[in-house]
This record gives C-alpha cells, sequence and structure tokens, in this order.
DNA sequence: GTCTATACAAGGATAGAC
DNA sequence: GTCTATCCTTGTATAGAC
C-alpha cells in the first residue's frame, strides 16, 4: 500500500477512535513510522486529509444510489439504499460527527462548499421518493413529499451524530438496524398496501 | 454588568458568529478591552466558559418545561413548548453545533455527562407525548410512542445543526417557523381529531 | 478580588537538505 | 518521497501589581 493510502486508512482510523480534534498529525505520523513532514507533503493541510476521506465516503455512497437506480423503485430496495448508506456513514463516523463545524472552515478556503452538497442531497431524495410516489409505493398528499425528503435529509445526516454519543457501546449492525428501523416506521405511515408488503418483504429478507 | 457577564455575552456572540473553534480566548478578551489573563481568572478553561453558556441553555428550557407542565396536555401547547425550545437553541446556536465533539472531551474531564443529558431529555419528551396520549390528543399505536420520542429527540437536538449551515442567511423567526412546521406534520399524523383542532388552533394564534 | 504581563506546551504548517 | 529543523498560533498557567 502506498504511503498516501497508509495515512488515509491511519487516519480514518483514528479519527473514528477519538474524533478529528483529538488526533494530530504528528500522530498519525508516529504511527506510521513517518515523520510529520512527510504526511505534510503528501497532505499539506489536515484539511486535505479530511477532504479526502470525505470524498471516499461520497464516492461509495454514489455506488449505492447507482445500484438503486438500476432496480426498481420498491421500498425494500429504497430501504436497501439507505442500509447501504448508513453503513457507509457509520464507517466514517469520526469525520461526519464533526462535518458541521468543518464545513465553516471548509466552505471558506476549498471549494468543498458543503452547503451545496446539501443541497443535491436533498435532491437526490426528493427525486427518489417522488419515483416511489410514481410507482404506487407510497401516496403523498399536499406537503407530504417536502416534509418526507425534509425527514430523510436530516435524519439521514445526523442519526450517526446521535449514535456516535449515545450508543457507543453498541455494534455496528445493531445500531444500523436500529436507526433503519425508524426510517422504516416514518416511511410505512405513507405507504400504500403494496408499498407496506414491500417493507415487509425487506424486513423478511433480513432476518 | 460584570466583567463575568461580559465574558459570557462576548463569548457567546462571537461562538454564535464564529463557532467555538475559530474564537481564540484572546480574541474574546481583545473584544472585551481586557487581558487574556483577566479571561482565564474568570473561567480557567475554555471550556469552563462552553460549560456556562451551555448551562444557562439549559435553564431556559427548564423553564419552557416547568411552563407546560403547569398547563394542559394539548398539542398547541406542546407546540409553543417546542417553539420555545428552539428559539433558545437558536440564540445558542453557536455552541449546540459543535456540542457533540465537545462531549467527548466534556465527559472525560468534567462531570458533565452528555449522554446522560440526552437520556433525560429523551424521558421528558417520553412523558409529555404519553401525556398527549393519555388526553386523547394523539393516538398511538404500537411502536409509535417510541418512534415520536426518537423523532423528538433526534430532530430537536439537529435541526439546529442542519439550519446553521443550509439556511444562514435567513432569519431567526422563519427558520424557526420552517422546523417547526415539520414537528406539527409529524406530530399531525398521529393526532386524534381533537389533537387536529389544537394544531389548527396552534397555528391560528400564530397568524 | 480583579487585573496585567509573560512564559510554556502542543499542534499545524513550511523551508530546505538529502 | 522522505526527513529535520523551525515558525506561528492557540490554549493554558502563573507571578505579581493594584
Amino acid at each position: 500500500m502506498s504511503t498516501r493510502d497508509r495515512i488515509i486508512t491511519e487516519a480514518l482510523s483514528q479519527f473514528n477512535k477519538h474524533g478529528i480534534h483529538k488526533v494530530g498529525v504528528r500522530e498519525i505520523a508516529r504511527n506510521l513510522n513517518i515523520s510529520p513532514g512527510n504526511l505534510s507533503y503528501h497532505f499539506p493541510k489536515k484539511e486535505d486529509l479530511l477532504l479526502e476521506v470525505l470524498s471516499n465516503l461520497r464516492a461509495r455512497n454514489e455506488q449505492n444510489l447507482e445500484q438503486y437506480r438500476k432496480g426498481e423503485a420498491e421500498l425494500k430496495h429504497f430501504l436497501e439504499l439507505v442500509q447501504g448508506i448508513f453503513q457507509n456513514q457509520y464507517d466514517h463516523r469520526g469525520v461526519l460527527t464533526e462535518l458541521l463545524e468543518l464545513s465553516q472552515a471548509l466552505r471558506a478556503e476549498t471549494d468543498f462548499d458543503y452547503a451545496l452538497r446539501q443541497q443535491k442531497r436533498r435532491n437526490d431524495f426528493k427525486e427518489i421518493i417522488r419515483g416511489l410516489s410514481e410507482t404506487k409505493q407510497l401516496n403523498l398528499e399536499g406537503d407530504q413529499l417536502d416534509f418526507l425528503v425534509s425527514f430523510m435529509t436530516l435524519f439521514g445526516r445526523f442519526w450517526i451524530a446521535e449514535a456516535f454519543v449515545d450508543h457507543r457501546e453498541r455494534d455496528r449492525e445493531k445500531i444500523i438496524l436500529h436507526y433503519l428501523k425508524m426510517v422504516s416506521t416514518q416511511l410505512s405511515l405513507f405507504a400504500t398496501e403494496a408499498g407496506q408488503e414491500s417493507i415487509v418483504a425487506f424486513w423478511d429478507m433480513l432476518a
């Protein structure tokens, strides 16, 4: 593995354990037996390292999204999508829980516009949920489409932050299932009969 | 105003503008025309300053909670409660958006157990929502009580984080109304007829 | 009790040799 | 690509004036 990749791996591991601010560049370098200057060569700023990790997360999520778009617009596939994204987020929890604070600095100094990314994220969800409405999996009236989109956007962004603090002791899959269940409950409130069946099918498949 | 209070006010103002990490103790002192050492006298650690600000927020929220408990368990009063809490949170947004990261450090070094506080918060919500169920404002079956409690806990904690990034330009009341509307929509999904009327009454009262 | 001046340690960032 | 040495900022601590 290249030094660059080793740095990324080690950094993410440390961030997940102790959080971004507790982990210094010197410490990452020491764990890898390289000099701080060397790390600086690959990533001039700590920020660059974070952006790289975030970029990896985004790439994974995009993959899940593409996968979903290839299939039918059914709630069980949507739940699979959400599950996949939640898993990715869990694996990058160390940077996600502190992303908010970073977003301010990042916006100012790089081309990483967090607000813009969230806008895209929201549009992705909107398109997907509208699709589920068109295939009669969901029955959405009035403002309910916007409500569900807003719910998914906020929930899908911050569940990991809550989990990071409250459920530190439990294991990955249990935590993810807990929050996935919430999404499922919310969806079922708007699901048609076909939609309900699809949700049940998802959970049957898991069990 | 005492130096101590002036420090708290200025610090919160700066935190809200630039975030905790961008604001140094030296800068706060400079804005107040006092020496950094003087600030250290009143608040030995930056952390102490944060805890003080958080404590103020908690005190305000407790007041809103007491107010609510005095009245009838109706959805319109619940929405008033949530509105009040949201306003408090908005006024302390600078510390709340970075609280998560802080919670790790705070837990280790002080008696501020963030997870424990959230547990209390959750129980408060649970008691309140159960009350609304008993007075037939809400009709909750099966897991729906737990779902609604989980929703309120997570949503009530992180809406401000989303708002801080996405809606920086809009004004306080508009932002709060936007998120209050979401809470209202979620509640209406479980509201009885009496509950629906109470929700409508709340919005009529606001208009 | 209140405040100033100052010193120290830790962490991010950079320059330059190899 | 890698290293050493160094700089600068920031949180923190303390000696001592009033």
